[in-house]
DNA sequence: AATGAATGAGAATTCATTCAT
DNA sequence: AATGAATGAATTCTCATTCAT
């Protein structure tokens, strides 16, 4: 308090609403891969964000609240990710495509690990609380309903017998998931390159003529 | 188990010691999945287990052991259950025991919903907890290992190209991983058979001549 | 009130700093009557004022200012009222006079259920907090000295053996605080004509030739 | 915790539900009579019981609940003493029962500042809080019932004239109520002896057969 | 070995007050 | 003079752990 006087610069400055919040949800996605859901603290949240204590709940109401906006910043940001590329006119081809999708979900800003853990830090809760499920699983629809649109293209295009969207879809996703999930488990064991083709090799040996094998 | 083996008097002085252990390791199980860990208390264990409060302390010394022990009876108890299946003399041919294997990842007993709830709370605290982690890990490659051998033997018997056994073992693992998640999080949207046909599509695609497409 | 009182350009300047704080004191009454003491607060005060969080500070320096503004203007108020009536040159005897308190007492601006929260509450803390026991009480004193001087003269007129005035003053003042509390307590079983009605034979047990029966 | 051994004797020892209740009650009313409704802490009050923080929840659940229970404490209490009265068959006369009421509510043990100062800080609060509000009301209309019934059977025996049971009642539960707290906020002014004077005035008034002046 | 009342550290939340704009 | 975002002390409540019985 006394120590310091460039830092405090910004500190008591009045910054616009949403950049607070923001700030308070980077904040918040920190101390969850620090510490788990259980051991994260409004202290923790307002001291990583540098502000003090009583400003969680002056902008977000509860602990609660922030954990579930929280929670809604990691899922919007992955679908809005996805919903891009659906809608992305420079895709010519559903294989260009599903290589895009594939892609996005190895990039950086999707596997970083603070994010990872933010995902399965609220899996581990939706069970018990009623709004993290549903947030979680419209997410997982939202992104099933996609995957599952693109195979079906590539399904009928390459006339592939024995192969069925909705399965393939699920399939994807659970995938995806698991692979994320191993990625924070075992990161000296599942390397990111590894778990990218791994995510491949599912969809070479269901779609060969659209996903050749890794080179 | 470890310290008595000597007469049948100690012997049946330690029975109700293991017992009570169990009986509060299920009462965590049934508590976990009602609550989630974080919302586990003492005081509900010992309430499910129709146990005084400091009965859990007395064997478990503290929560924190309690909860270790629940995740290594999980774990122990899947580990078991996949290792008999290798070890099993009864499966004559690489198909009939990944056949088995299949059977297993989806049968009653594994898929239970209050173990499921207990794996993946415990993977939403791993990050955080390195004692989670470890024990995670471990079973996790442990179960990815033993797929990785039944893999490998069937790559080698079809001499299918492109296939390799490790890469194969880690969709395998972490696509269980995924499906057991959503089966907990989308329970209205994936069911347990189409789970089951998802897992072995993936397998059907990559091992044909081993595992054919569900009839 | 105290600073300016040279010009008009001043006593102009001064008029909105006053305004304000009536508006603010008003609207404090309004909170207190709502949720208690206890349960007002700066914000809730300037919310219902129309006003902005800071405001209140600003003129009148804590909260603690604030109450003791609101109680004094309620008290202040009351005992002009009364103090009105004892210098009214309009009643020509004790008795119209007595019948005027009476009236007064009970009269809508005087037991508004707003004002008569704010009393109560009031007395609530005033144990604990000797500013606002001060001024309690210096307002009850005050009451109980106009109806004493009242009550004497009646006394000396109707020549009441076994009357004291002192006494009946203090009754009187006790039944009125106690009406007052008791219509606030229980509005459905103790009306306000019921309650001028209990008041009025209070004095007219006691001073006959001056009060009469109600009708 | 290091320092005393002796007082230190009771403290852990585990005592009877009921008794901790009341020792928790009794603290309750002291920490209102000096700190207010609004100023009472759970701290300061198993501090001023000599016990832990945590005792308070444990046995009252909530703050709100043990306030609760304290006004219950402090309403039954009266009410009680004021039905033995009403049953009390060593009263032969309606006029030696009256004194007996009379005498009760300006007994020692009623007119404790301690106790007076809960009735005062809970009226207070009642009218923000339902559940007080209710605990009062029915407090007081039992009061009034009883002494209504009495002086029922004084007018019917005395054939007074122009008195009203309900009326008498209702004034004499109000100026009881009046002259608590007046008590209360002028002990200076108001002494227990002239308070009895005031009360006992009122009712020589109004049933002069059956109470005459104070000698 | 078993019990459960008691403890007290730790967390969320509230809100009077401050102060840069 | 007015605003309202920001601060942080104070308070309630929770719950793992202890320990007398």
């Amino acid at each position: 308090m006394s120590k310091s006087s460039k830092t405090r610069k910004t500190s008591r400055r009045s910054l616009p609403r949403e950049v607070r919040r923001e700030q308070l949800i980077l904040a918040t996605i920190k101390c969850i891969e620090k510490n788990g859901l259980s051991g994260t603290t409004m202290a923790q949240v307002t001291r990583e964000a540098g502000l003090s204590l009583g400003i969680a709940n002056l902008h977000f109401e509860s602990k609660d609240k922030l954990l579930i906006e929280t929670l809604k910043y990691i899922t919007e940001e992955y679908n809005l990710g996805l919903a891009a590329i659906m809608e992305d006119d420079r895709y010519p081809t559903t294989s260009s495509r599903i290589e895009a999708v594939l892609k996005f979900d190895f990039s950086p800003a999707v596997i970083r690990k603070d994010k990872l853990a933010v995902w399965v830090a609220f899996w581990g809760e939706a069970r018990a609380r009623p709004t993290y499920q549903r947030i979680c699983l419209r997410s997982d629809l939202s992104a099933e309903d996609a995957t599952r649109k693109l195979f079906k293209a590539a399904i009928e295009e390459g006339r592939y017998k024995n192969q069925d969207a909705a399965i393939l879809a699920s399939g994807y996703t659970a995938m995806i998931d698991g692979l994320w999930l191993d990625l924070l488990l075992c990161p000296a064991h599942l390397t990111k390159k590894k778990a990218r083709k791994v995510a491949r090799n599912y969809l070479a040996n269901a779609l060969p003529d659209h996903i050749p094998q890794e080179p």
